[in-house]
DNA sequence: CCTTAATCCTGGAAGC
DNA sequence: TGCTTCCAGGATTAAG
């Protein structure tokens, strides 16, 4: 499941091969992968590959005149870079595949397709229909924004630090495992928290990001990069995915439970 | 305002 | 072994 860390190493990945090239064509296998015009020069049909921009979990392909593609990865979304062409025939789930000029492909397959593509003539348009809904990003949201914006709504922390229009990156995976490194209970009210709780909570947050990314990010069920690499975070991860074991800080046993619609796991003794 | 549940979808795991 | 059932979840929408 593709939260900001993953989202930024496909990105990141995919940079140092696309950046500059050329799209030679596109190759469109399910229409309705797409929203927005889906004629190839809207896919960047002719176009060079000038920017690759992430905000939160979305990513975005800008040509030089503007024209680009967002794409979400949804839950199983992947971008993958290879010299030889995916195996079209064999694999249903590869939607979209483009050829680079040099000879490269880049392939989006998403087998559960919650991820998609929107195209948009010029990158202000993209922000203005997709992005602007979106809170700030997680690597850059400042304490002041991110104080203001839970105290202003009585919800589970959780469940406001899960909402993009708040903060854009964090899924169900980073969440669970920052509050677990504030020491937070994810029930706790999100309007309850001090700004000196809150300043320490995007300190936190950052470095677990950094470090996320750094590690290749969580690869939990199917996550590899434009390189097809898995990452190693998963490895490291406290919480998430540990229900009944034990709290690797003071070894009471994790407990998991539901929490605005998603597993939660924390542990009962560190986090109030 | 807030909540929960249903919806989309497939593969993997669990249960019988 | 082989079938059925359940479950995972990001974002959106509807209903309470």
């Amino acid at each position: 499941m593709p939260e900001l860390p993953e989202v930024e190493r496909v990105r990141l990945t995919l940079a140092a091969h696309l950046l500059g090239q050329a799209v030679q064509h596109v190759r469109l296998h399910r229409r309705d992968i797409i929203t927005g015009s889906n004629r190839p020069a809207a896919l960047l049909a002719g176009a060079t590959v000038h920017d690759i921009r992430r905000h939160g979990k979305q990513l975005a392909l800008i040509a030089p005149d503007g024209r680009c593609v967002a794409i979400h990865l949804g839950m199983t979304g992947s971008l993958r870079y290879s010299q030889q062409p995916p195996n079209v025939a064999t694999d249903k789930h590869i939607h979209v595949v483009w050829t680079l000029a040099g000879g490269g492909m880049l392939a989006f397959r998403d087998p559960r397709r919650f991820g998609g593509l929107w195209t948009f003539p010029s990158f202000d348009a993209l922000c203005e229909a997709r992005w602007s809904s979106l809170g700030p990003d997680a690597l850059a949201i400042v304490p002041a924004r991110l104080y203001a914006a839970l105290t202003g709504t009585h919800r589970p922390l959780k469940a406001a630090l899960l909402d993009q229009g708040i903060l854009a990156g964090l899924g169900n995976i980073y969440v669970d495992e920052l509050l677990f490194q504030c020491g937070l209970d994810p029930r706790k009210w999100a309007d309850s928290l001090a700004l000196p709780r809150v300043q320490a909570m995007v300190r936190a947050m950052r470095t677990l990001l950094r470090r996320a990314i750094a590690a290749g990010g969580s690869s939990i069920s199917d996550y590899t990069d434009g390189n097809g690499e898995a990452g190693s975070f998963q490895n490291r991860h406290q919480v998430y995915g540990r229900s009944g074991k034990p709290c690797r800080r003071c070894g009471k046993t994790l407990v998991g439970f539901s929490l605005a619609g998603r597993t939660t796991v924390r542990c009962p003794r560190c986090q109030k």
